[in-house]
RNA sequence: GACCCAUUAGCUCAGUCGGUAGAGCACUUGACUUUUAAUCAAGGAGUCCGGCGUUCGAGUCGCCGAUGGGUCACCA
């Protein structure tokens, strides 16, 4: 906001959240001692303004005040107005200046919560079930990562910030809800990002009688209605390059494009020694005994992911990283898993779920095995949910997006920071 | 966790070879009845991130530390 003081006549703009429009302010219209008081207003004063419109000699609609009132006083002077505010860590602590001072971050916040009201709309309209699970667990489960732990007093137990949203939701399938779904907070125990905060929002959804195939159709034209409805484009601006969110998606599973991004064929490769042998032709050392599946997901990973720019979807996913995903009956090493990439960031995951609680019991046993050997990341062990997939879960199809990430894509956010209001910062002394 | 960069007025930033701390905006005072980052004149404003060291003398050089940012590593 401006001031601009001429003697006896005045402009100014006032500013809300729809728009800012100039006053035109006269002594002989307020009186002298109203007069005086306007020019001492400051920049960051919120004032309520009564007269008519009129257009300047310039052209700019204003209004030729009668009557001007504080309503708040501002004691601290706002940033500085042309340069704004810079510093990026207090614009992040000191948000509610962030948006005063820099119109497109206010912008950034209104598509994000765009994005969330599409998303829901989408779902609404086909049928889902919008549903709160807990976010306070007894096991953290549904994903591979290291949980935030709390504690109950009364219960004098320790508890979980939920890592996922995938178990109670399954559950609802089981209860015989066909379509649900949550968006919600996710608390993570690891390292901060450019892309990570230590909560961020996702949504995941579950379809009984639908597998990853059918989710893969859902996803994408999701999205894509989504960008639609938000920017009334499909093609998407992100840091210089163009993404075209119009269907349909590439999709290759992980085994082809390993082997079109390195010449690796996974389907020729069997034994340890072969393994050993083929990472070492591309560079890779890992001393750590890797298998088959670990090995195809590391290469994936390491020389593959980063050239997925345009959406793709990466399916058939090795079972040891995948332990809620349905076995291939092709191929028991693979699973009926998708993740879609967008600009080399994984964006949603997918599988038909697994639904035979025997194999669900050795899965976890495998990762159990795998925590006891030090991988905090592992899942952990649920005996209640294999008791609720003992009474009968339908083949569903589930998938996960991770919502800031999706947000990030649509405004051309460098840092998810830069799209969540607070964001997790270090205390300052 | 490693490396690089930054930290000077409320904000955005200069500060040369080591020699009295600077600008614009904001603020205060004055002039000005159609301005658009209004203009003009004057004024106040500092723990130069902290500590230690080198030096006659440190915002500037060295070491240690803090905070932030970036890159990488880790991580769905």
């Amino acid at each position: 906001m401006t001031k601009r003081v001429m003697g006896r006549a005045s402009f100014a703009h006032i500013l809300d959240s729809l728009g800012q429009i100039q006053i035109y302010v006269q002594v002989n219209q307020l009186g002298k001692e109203e007069y005086e008081d306007f020019k001492s207003l400051d920049i960051g004063d919120i004032v309520g303004v009564r007269g008519n419109v009129f257009r300047t000699k310039k052209g700019e609609i204003s209004i030729k005040t009668e009557e001007i009132t504080l309503l708040a006083k501002s004691l601290r002077p706002l940033p500085e107005k042309w340069h704004g505010l810079r510093d990026t860590d207090l614009r992040y602590r000191q948000r509610h200046l962030d948006l005063i001072v820099n119109p497109e971050v206010r912008e950034t916040f209104v598509i994000r919560s765009k994005v969330i009201q599409a998303i829901r709309r989408y779902l609404d309209e086909r049928g889902f079930l919008e549903v709160d699970t807990p976010i306070l667990h007894n096991t953290a489960g549904g994903a591979s990562a290291r949980p935030f732990i709390t504690h109950h007093n009364t219960l004098d137990i320790d508890m979980y910030m939920r890592i996922a949203l995938e178990l109670h939701l399954k559950r609802l399938i089981i209860g015989g809800f066909d379509k649900v779904y949550e968006m919600g907070r996710i608390f993570r125990n690891e390292g901060m990002s450019v892309k990570h905060n230590p909560e961020f929002t996702m949504i995941e959804l579950y379809q009984a009688y639908a597998d990853y195939n059918d989710i893969m159709d859902l996803t994408e034209d999701m999205i894509y209605t989504v960008a639609m409805d938000v920017l009334g484009s499909a093609e998407v601006q992100y840091e210089g390059q163009t993404i075209d969110l119009t269907p349909a998606w590439k999709r290759m599973t992980m085994i082809e494009a390993v082997k079109e991004h390195t010449g690796l064929d996974f389907n020729q490769i069997d034994s340890n020694e072969d393994i050993v042998k083929a990472l070492k032709g591309i560079g890779i050392e890992d001393h750590k005994t890797v298998t088959w599946g670990e090995a195809l997901n590391l290469v994936f990973e390491e020389r593959v992911e980063e050239k997925l720019i345009q959406p793709t979807f990466i399916t058939e996913y090795p079972v040891e990283i995948s332990p809620l995903a349905k076995k291939m009956a092709t191929d028991p090493r693979l699973t009926y898993r998708f993740e879609l990439f967008i600009v080399s960031r994984e964006l949603a995951n997918a599988f038909s779920e697994l639904n035979d609680p025997i194999d669900q019991r050795e899965r976890f046993i495998a990762q159990s095995r795998k925590r006891t050997a030090g991988d905090e990341e592992a899942h952990m062990m649920d005996e209640d949910f294999i008791n609720a997939l003992e009474i009968g879960m339908p083949p569903t199809g589930g998938l996960g997006i991770g919502v800031d990430r999706l947000i990030m894509l649509l405004t051309n956010s460098h840092s998810i920071r830069d799209i969540i209001l607070f964001p997790t910062m270090k205390p300052r002394d």
